[in-house]
This record gives structure tokens, sequence and C-alpha cells, in this order.
DNA sequence: GTCTATATCTCGATAGAC
DNA sequence: GTCTATCGAGATATAGAC
């Protein structure tokens, strides 16, 4: 009877929640419906089961994972601005849905079955695959801008140093002693982060690195 | 009557692999005594419960955690060794031994409130513990052997390197060309992830690169 | 569409024979 | 110490009133 799309987006929302926290077998029916706050008969109502309704969390998930690396930074003309606004979107896409990325980080962990349906369209997809990062490398090693570096482990090392401290969370706030002020050190993370990759793929010799 | 100690530790062992791959919650004991090869029963004769038995692997995982930081680096005459023989001896201990950092990643994404417990012994444990990672940087920079980086960020970006390729391992599988031969990967790893973060760490000017 | 009540099954844990 | 059998809590899923 009342607005129906709403509640479905809360049983999904909550659903992201509690899946990226517990992972598919470890996330119960009850605290996905407590985290949207309706009753439990009503996930079964939007979604058949469990499963059907972490294969529809999990499907929007590999979307935005896709469209993550898919950020416009076409409007870079030199590498450098591209290198930096590839790290930028890509952590403030991190910033604003961490779960988005934890469940995929949990997916892997427990095997990653439900890759295999999604990964298909995600290499052959035009633009916004890593294949986007990874020519964009070679053009620049080519036109000398930077040395010659391997573009799938550096794309990689870029990727691991965006997402694993939002997945390593707890550990980082308890070790990290900048890490108390969450969104602070997020915006220095991304400036570290641009800095030394930057310098890592400078020729060697004098080179100024832009700000 | 038979060998108690060997039953305990494949007990052990198979609980690792599973929580690791499922999490706490996650994990059924059922696929644990499979695992092991055992009867269900046996798991609650040697470790009371569920939760204790978590409790134990997952004190065993932080140990080991603990030890991969503290690998013997301080043979290490330059920056360059010590950087070099950390990557490599971090990266050694992950490949032997994936399963104790997933179960740790497992756990951070569930809220690692199993952390507090063990991360006080960490923080001020004499050597190995970060801090040595930090103050070898530090005096690094003094030397002017590299620049001035935060060495927080620093060994972050070098840990997340290390870590999140074999946390992710099915992806990379599936989207990195290479990865199909997964030791001649790693050990390729290994060279780019220092490679790149030395080169990243040089000061500006002209400098040559340590094979 | 939303809730309560309940059916059905799975899982953690124990009892007891050997 | 190791197994089989089973109990009881808690989970998914459904039925049916409103």
């Amino acid at each position: 009877m009342t607005n129906t799309v709403e509640t479905e987006e809360r049983i999904f929302d909550a659903a992201l929640v509690v899946f990226a926290s517990k992972g598919r077998d470890g996330a119960r029916m009850q605290e996905i419906a407590d985290q949207a706050g309706i009753n439990k008969a009503m996930l079964h109502y939007y979604f058949r089961s469990k499963d059907r309704l972490y294969e529809a969390v999990f499907g929007y998930v590999m979307k935005r994972f896709m469209q993550a690396f898919a950020q416009e930074t076409r409007g870079a003309t030199t590498f450098a601005e591209f290198l930096r606004g590839f790290i930028d979107s890509y952590i403030d896409a991190l910033h604003a849905n961490p779960d988005v990325f934890r469940l995929m980080v949990n997916e892997n962990l427990s095997g990653g079955q439900a890759l295999g349906t999604h990964i298909g369209r995600f290499k052959q997809a035009q633009e916004g695959a890593p294949q986007l990062f990874v020519r964009k490398i070679e053009a620049a090693v080519e036109r000398g801008d930077i040395r010659a570096v391997d573009p799938w482990h550096t794309i990689l090392t870029v990727i691991s140093s965006c997402i694993f401290f939002f997945v390593s969370r707890p550990t980082v706030e308890l070790i990290h002693p900048d890490a108390q002020d969450w969104d602070a050190f997020v915006k220095a993370r991304k400036q570290h982060i641009f800095d030394l990759i930057y310098h890592g793929l400078q020729p060697a010799g004098p080179h100024d690195t832009p700000s």
C-alpha cells in the first residue's frame, strides 16, 4: 500500500551493510530486517530468498565497482592529472560507499564464485575497465613521461593502496596515530598515494613533482 | 587413544581455512570437521565451543601477523636492502600461509572486535612492530637517503600492496593476464612493489636503482 | 503491503556406547 | 579418544489475517 520503492531500497541498503560485514553465509535475515527497520517477512516478499537477495545486492556492487573505474578523468591532459583524478575519484567512491567494496572483498575471501557471471562484461566493457588505465600508462611510457613499468602491476598497486585501508579500518584506527579523524585521514591518504606512486613512475634523472 | 596432538592440529588447520574463508559466523562446524577429516563431535571435545575455537585460531593468527612484521631484516645495511628484505619476507609469509592474513581481513570486515585484546601487545612490542619500519624510514630521511615522506602512510601502502592481491586472488586471476601461474606472479609482484616504492622514495634528481 | 504466527530445516552442542 | 544418535536453539521461509 505505502511507497513500495522506498521499502525495497531500505531493504537493499540494509542488506548491503550486513552482507558486506558478515558475508553471504554469516549474514542473518533478522539482522537485515532490523537494520532496515521493517519486518522479517518483508524480505521474502520483495526478494524471494536470502540467495536471491544476495545476488541482487552483489550485482549492484559489481556495477558500482566498474563505475568507480570509469570515473571521468578524460579532461586530464597530462599523465599527472589523470593519475590524480583516478585516485581522487576512486577514493571518493570508496569513502561515500565503503560497503560496496567491502562486499567485493568478502566475496573474494569466500571463493568469489559469484564473480564469474559479472566479470565477463567487466573485461569487455568499452571504456571504464582497467584497460583504460593500462592504455594510459602504456601511452605515457611511449611518450617518455614515465618509466617503463608493468601497467597491470601498477594499477593493482594503486587499487590496493586505495582499497585496503578501508577494508582494514578497525586495525588502521588502532595502530595508525592520525586515523582517529577519519575524514582528514582519507584526504591525507589521497595525497600520499598520488605523491608516492607518481614519484615512483618518474624517469630517473632530475624532475619536479606537481603539487 | 591415538595421537592427540596431531588431531588437534588437524582441527586447528581446518578451522583456519574455513574461518578465513567464511568468517566467524559464516563458518560451519560441519565444514571444519569435514576439512579435518574427523567427526563433528571431536571439535567440541578439543575446543569446547565454536567461539573458543575461533578465539584460539585468531590468537594464532595475530601472533603470525606480528611475526611477519618482525622478519629478520637486521642484516640490511642500506635502506634499499631493508626495504627489499621486508617486502620479500612479508610476501613469503603470505604465500606460505595466505589464510592467516585472509582471516585477519575477514575479522576487520566484520568489525574487528577480536582485535582489541591482542592489539595491545602489538603496539608495545619491542621490535618487529610497525615502529621498526617507521624508525627505519625516519632514519633514512634524516640521512637524506630518501625523500621526506609520512612513514605511517608509507608502511600502509607497502602492506596494502603486499596483502591485497592475496585477498582478492579470485578477481585478480580473472582480470590479470599473468596471474594464471600464481607462483610466478607472486615473484614478479615482489619485484614490482620494491621497484615502484623504492623509486617513489628516491630524492628528486639523478639516481640509480639497485637491481 | 505489512504484520503475527508457525512450519521446516540447519546448526551447535551434548549424551552415551565403544 | 572417537564415533552415532539426538536434543534444543535459532535460522530461513511460508501461511494467513488485516
